[in-house]
DNA sequence: TTTCTAACA
DNA sequence: TGTTAGTA
């Protein structure tokens, strides 16, 4: 497993500024947010200026997403948590029963997910796929 | 030029 | 929330 030394997400800061215009959320409310405890700016240095990291930038897309479906401000910081927390846990089951995906149509993107064995005895193989059927189970006998 | 806080024709 | 004032 490679580690992402200089990945984006581990590298990636921005000022206030830019954090609006990429996300489409005033400055006014990035600071509004951050009194209200929705996001946290990462405290650089003797916090003259605010810097936020890779994380916030995707919490303040979700919370805008949210807000423009409808929902309050707390309300949709409290469901970008718990979207977040979904993600983390098919992140999980995703890594570790992920282990190969052969590619069908590498323009239209399908293909089959090898997502292991079923059982122990490794007779039941499962299979995800995706192709213009839609996204299914398949599980091949062996 | 950008960011900060505070306040409201 | 937007906007603006007066700074640093």
């Amino acid at each position: 497993m490679m580690k992402e030394k200089f990945s984006l997400k581990a590298e990636l800061v921005i000022g206030i500024g830019d954090l609006s215009k990429l996300t489409g959320v005033s400055t006014r409310q990035l600071r509004y947010w951050e009194e209200r405890g929705y996001i946290e700016a990462s405290a650089i240095e003797k916090n003259i200026t605010r810097k936020y990291n890779f994380e916030v930038f995707y919490k303040v897309q979700a919370i805008k997403k949210y807000l423009d479906e409808g929902f309050t401000l707390a309300k949709a910081a409290e469901q970008a948590d718990w979207r977040k927390k979904q993600v983390i846990i098919c992140k999980k089951f995703v890594n570790a029963t992920f282990v190969d995906v052969s590619i069908a149509d590498d323009k239209k993107l399908f293909g089959k997910i090898d997502m292991g064995y079923v059982d122990k005895e490794k007779t039941q193989h499962l299979y995800g796929i995706v192709d213009e059927k839609g996204s299914y189970f398949e599980i091949n006998k062996e």
